[in-house]
DNA sequence: GGGGCGTCTGACCGATTGGTCAAACCTTAT
DNA sequence: ATAAGGTTTGACCAATCGGTCAGACGCCCC
């Protein structure tokens, strides 16, 4: 019979599990909110363990982030490549359903971010991690709108990246007014359809033809 | 001379200090950030006198934002009446100004709550005053929109109150790479100008003939 | 079998937290 | 003067926080 102790079966299972916890801990209470004893606690470790794993409560926050913004980083690059030498217009909608699809298939992401950014905290850490995205999209988009000015692209960027997020984010708040779950799939859905809509009518006024197509 | 102690010289002002200073420590550091030891000390009194004021930190909080939603929903609300018999598209450019410029003067505000709805943290206090300002605006959208779909007027109310408050709680984040700071007057009119570029797009699209003029 | 060595554990620490209390204070009414 | 009642104060409490430590356990190479 294996021993139910915690054996030394390999650090890396263990440190997986304790992130997983945090994840958890930390969307639904926030990085103050997330006890260190919270998080062995969820992850079926004692607390002193979890220092073992993580130095300290920002280390494991910034590792926690860390994973988050490389796998929806990649998500977008992906898109966006596969796309290449399509018309601007297709290949903006290919990026923000990749936006929409990685939020909504880990809705404690942007409940961590906008916690985060919210509070001020760790603005730094988030920063480093926003700026490339932020960048990578307004470079894309700088050929095509001025640089400064209503249309500029980092206007575009912060719309655009906020119609997706706020959705998820305020899905709990609007969960009683929303007639069913904000969260479901036709909901989710509707939501998706919308922010086409969207994207389309902002790229109607944008002048069809030297953007599209 | 007058002493230098905290005299009985009316609770009124008292409270309204420590209700300053719980808002601005709230929006630096969020409600687990907030120690009631902090608020009376940078309210200048003592942390007992907190408590006789407000029973516990839960009470502290609540009122901080009940005085803002109340003065927020007055607000959107003086203007949608002023313009009564206005047609739509004109009475919506005006609550979205109200909006945008209730919350760029109050820029703690929409910190809070941005944290408060990421965390899911007082859910039943923030669905409680939120609910009003939502059922509202979808009234007053319904006589002109189809009640579900990708146009259904719950999905306009996020869209545009995203596009506002996201752009403060942003501020901080976006402060190194936006070039200027993005609070800074001619920011904050650019941003504005870009919501309304927004809005009228959506008008467009929704057919000019039933929804304008 | 006996060192290492990485993993794991419970007990422990000082600091801070939300909250309480009895006593002192100031103002006003009698 | 004095009684009363709202306001202010510092000292105090139990609980929890992030973080540490000495040692026990399991595994692998000699």
């Amino acid at each position: 019979m294996k021993p139910k102790k915690h054996t030394a079966e390999g650090g890396q299972h263990t440190a997986a599990k304790i992130l997983d916890a945090a994840e958890g801990l930390l969307a639904d209470a926030g990085y103050g909110g997330m006890s260190m004893g919270a998080v062995g606690e969820r992850a079926g470790v004692p607390k002193a363990l979890v220092f073992y794993h993580f130095k300290s409560k920002d280390q494991l926050f910034e590792q926690v982030l860390e994973r988050y913004y490389g796998e929806h980083l990649g998500a977008l690059r992906q898109s966006f490549e596969a796309a290449a030498g399509q018309p601007l217009g297709v290949r903006l909608h290919g990026v923000i359903d990749a936006y929409f699809d990685y939020i909504s298939t880990h809705q404690r992401y942007p409940r961590i971010i906008q916690q985060q950014v919210a509070s001020g905290g760790a603005a730094d850490l988030i920063r480093r991690h926003f700026e490339p995205l932020f960048r990578w999209t307004v470079d894309a988009l700088s050929t095509e709108l001025p640089a400064t000015g209503p249309l500029a692209p980092r206007q575009f960027f912060v719309s655009f990246s906020g119609l997706v997020i706020n959705y998820f984010t305020y899905a709990p708040v609007l969960a009683g007014m929303w007639g069913g779950d904000p969260l479901a799939v036709e909901a989710v859905a509707e939501r998706r359809a919308h922010v086409h809509w969207f994207v389309d009518r902002a790229l109607d006024g944008l002048g069809p033809a030297e953007v599209r197509a």
